[in-house]
DNA sequence: AGCACGCCGACT
DNA sequence: GTCGGCGTGCTC
């Protein structure tokens, strides 16, 4: 029997693909993009098969046969093997482990049952194929100049649609894909939204408008089925909109023709864990790979983006009004807590405003990006906090719970009855979080229907969901949450946003807070006066001059994101500079700072700079303890070349250290 | 990363 | 006498 070699790439971190012996004659040999279940040390995996040959350098006494090839499957298009190799060599990660972890894993199991259900399924699929759109609203000029604008693009093409909160992106969208599908009758489009729970709204609004068209829906949530389901429907050209979260973007789409990001300077489109890749920059990538246009939606861009768009990299289009009729942005009031002392943590400027909303039958929504009732309890008699045994920080106290919780190793204990080490019976509670302003104001308000929406109260799956259709619904009075319920949503009956505790954020470390703080405030100040209703926005501070909050009044991004473009630009912080990130972590801090200063000094390179190795901010979790060396250049390909040697020194060193590398990292 | 082999402590 | 702790070695 003749056969052939297959090189492999296969999910480890091993930095190199595997060739193995297929039988096979000669024209028959399987193909570039297809998977294949490989032996690999005493198991069994599925890879990606990225080359095949007539020969190999591997001797003969270490090759092993593959054991099947997934040939019920289309392969994988090169153009997606491109991508995928790309996003590999700029993260500085083996092409499988960014490749195979992103397919459903009835793709990637030994038994093949799963996949040829799926796959039958997809074949009976007879749903019509109509992109006719339903029921298009009117567009204001601008906006219509905007979907124009997308859907006529041709070549590569980015965007950024700058438009304030309310000012109709989303229709945008709609109306640029409907130019987009009608031109092309298979042309598929990726749009990506930061968070699962922008998902259920966005998916009705495309259901409704594309009643003709398959949808695939990719996101984490997903069960198995359905994730294969949508990903192969997908991958076979027969979803012509697929809507998901970052991960979407490592989805297979052979007829991509327009990439929408919604709220792109949103940072969850970072991955903050394993792979840590922009799936913002990739899409980007993507779209010029492809040629095609990809717009970059936001009412406060990242300065990345931002700086793009003024330097012409990126073409700007604005909406700079709210797209229903005689809805104007609400009006935004900084509370001086130095004047207004405020009770249980609201001012009595905002009570007033909550009890004028109580009486109009208006909701009201406070914003407090704190969890849990109280972030730490302390004891008076002796200054005992309750401080993580495992990590430096704070434990939480959850009140309804009747625990203190750890927010970074989750860590739970019972609330301790005494101070652990004074025996004093009254701890206190310091601070406020969700839960503590939710029992304030059920007190205050006896009558109002008081939500409060967080991590905490939608743990279960599907409550999230069910807690934001009862606002819409109208069955809330007051909403009381942390981020999330800042993004995307179109609460109609919303009139009044008070925003409870944003001065941390000021002054942190973090040269990048205060961006972060400016689009979030900005972002649940647009949650107010959707539906043209007069409203207003009330931030409750201690430093009412500061700069940034006079920023938030005026609705004035342009202006503030220009003076944070000069202070980067001084600075010699991104988009200015291009960064990566060594972290190392071990049991004991001096073990991690040694390995990065063996690391800071085993290769030195041409403009690129190394400091020195520092603890993080949160040092310990979860008993282990870490640190981190910035590493910086004016020049992305010298950063990208030193990379590459770095990361190969230092996999040589073979150092029992812990150690990653994030590059273009946002929290410093 | 898995996963197995290997060599030392407390238990049915 | 074994169950099981995690050190280290290998993966075409």
């Amino acid at each position: 029997m003749a056969h052939c070699f297959l090189e492999v790439a296969l999910d480890t971190p091993l930095n190199s693909c595997f060739d193995y012996r297929w039988p096979c004659q000669p024209g028959e040999e399987p193909l570039v993009g297809q998977l294949v279940l490989v032996p690999f040390a005493r198991r069994e995996v599925m890879g990606l098969i990225v080359a095949v040959k007539q020969d190999t350098d591997v001797p003969v006494d270490k090759l092993k046969d593959a054991i099947a090839v997934r040939s019920q499957l289309s392969p994988l298009p090169a153009r997606w093997i491109a991508l995928a190799q790309f996003a590999a060599d700029y993260y500085q990660r083996p092409l499988g482990e960014v490749a195979l972890p992103g397919l459903p894993k009835n793709l990637r199991a030994p038994r093949t049952v799963a996949l040829d259900r799926a796959l039958k399924k997809l074949a009976k699929d007879t749903s019509p194929h109509d992109a006719t759109p339903s029921g298009m609203p009117a567009l204001n000029p601008a906006q219509q100049l905007a979907a124009d604008s997308i859907g006529g693009a041709q070549g590569f093409t980015p965007i950024l649609l700058y438009g304030v909160t309310g000012s109709g992106k989303t229709e945008v969208y709609l109306q640029a894909c409907a130019q987009v599908l009608a031109r092309d009758a298979a042309a598929q489009i990726l749009i990506l939204v930061p968070e699962i729970n922008l998902t259920p709204q966005l998916e009705g609004n495309i259901r409704a408008r594309f009643p003709g068209v398959m949808l695939a829906t990719l996101h984490s949530s997903l069960s198995e089925g359905e994730r294969s389901l949508h990903w192969l429907a997908a991958h076979q050209g027969q979803a012509r909109i697929v809507l998901g979260t970052r991960l979407a973007i490592l989805s297979s789409l052979p007829h991509l023709k327009l990439i929408v990001i919604d709220e792109e300077h949103d940072p969850s489109y970072k991955q903050q864990e394993g792979l840590r890749y922009s799936a913002r920059d990739l899409a980007v990538w993507r779209a010029h790979q492809l040629a095609i246009p990809i717009v970059l939606g936001s009412a406060t861009p990242s300065l990345e983006s931002w700086h793009h768009a003024s330097s012409g990299r990126y073409r700007k289009l604005e909406l700079r009004e709210r797209a229903v009729r005689d809805a104007v942005l609400p009006t935004v009031k900084l509370v001086d807590l130095e004047r207004d002392r405020p009770k249980d943590g609201l001012s009595s400027a905002l009570l007033a405003a909550l009890r004028q909303r109580l009486e109009r039958g208006e909701q009201s929504l406070l914003f407090l990006n704190r969890r849990g009732y109280a972030p730490v309890i302390c004891c008076d008699a002796c200054g005992w906090i309750s401080n993580c045994t495992r990590c430096t920080s704070f434990m939480v106290l959850h009140k309804p719970e009747h625990r203190l919780r750890c927010h970074h190793c989750s860590l739970e204990l019972r609330i301790p009855r005494s101070c652990p080490t004074c025996g004093n019976v009254d701890l206190q509670p310091l601070g406020r979080g969700t839960q503590r302003v939710e029992e304030g104001l059920q007190a205050m308000f006896p009558e109002a229907r008081i939500l409060r929406i967080d991590a905490d109260s939608t743990r279960l799956k599907g409550s999230a969901q069910a807690a934001f259709d009862s606002v819409h619904r109208g069955e809330v009075d007051i909403l009381v949450g942390t981020q999330m319920v800042a993004k995307g949503h179109d609460f109609k009956k919303l009139t009044l946003v008070g925003i409870l505790n944003p001065d941390t954020a000021l002054f942190s470390q973090d040269y990048r807070a205060s961006e972060r703080l400016f689009a979030q405030l900005m972002q649940v100040a647009g949650r107010a006066g959707r539906a043209g209703a007069a409203s207003e926005v009330l931030v409750q501070t201690r430093y009412a001059s500061h700069p940034l909050y006079g920023a938030v009044v005026r609705h004035d991004y342009d202006r503030f994101a220009g003076s944070l473009l000069d202070e980067r630009r001084q600075a010699g912080l991104p988009p200015f500079m291009y960064q990566a990130l060594l972290r190392a972590e071990a049991p004991e801090l001096a073990t991690a700072i040694a390995f990065l200063e063996g690391a800071r000094d085993c290769l030195l390179w041409d403009g690129i700079m190394i400091n020195d190795p520092i603890p993080m901010t949160m040092t310990r979790v979860h008993n282990t303890d870490r640190a981190q060396l910035l590493v910086e250049s004016s020049s992305r390909p010298a950063l990208q070349a030193f990379l590459r040697e770095w990361v190969d020194t230092l996999r040589a060193m073979k150092s029992r250290v812990r150690w990653s590398l994030e590059v273009d990292p946002l929290d410093i």
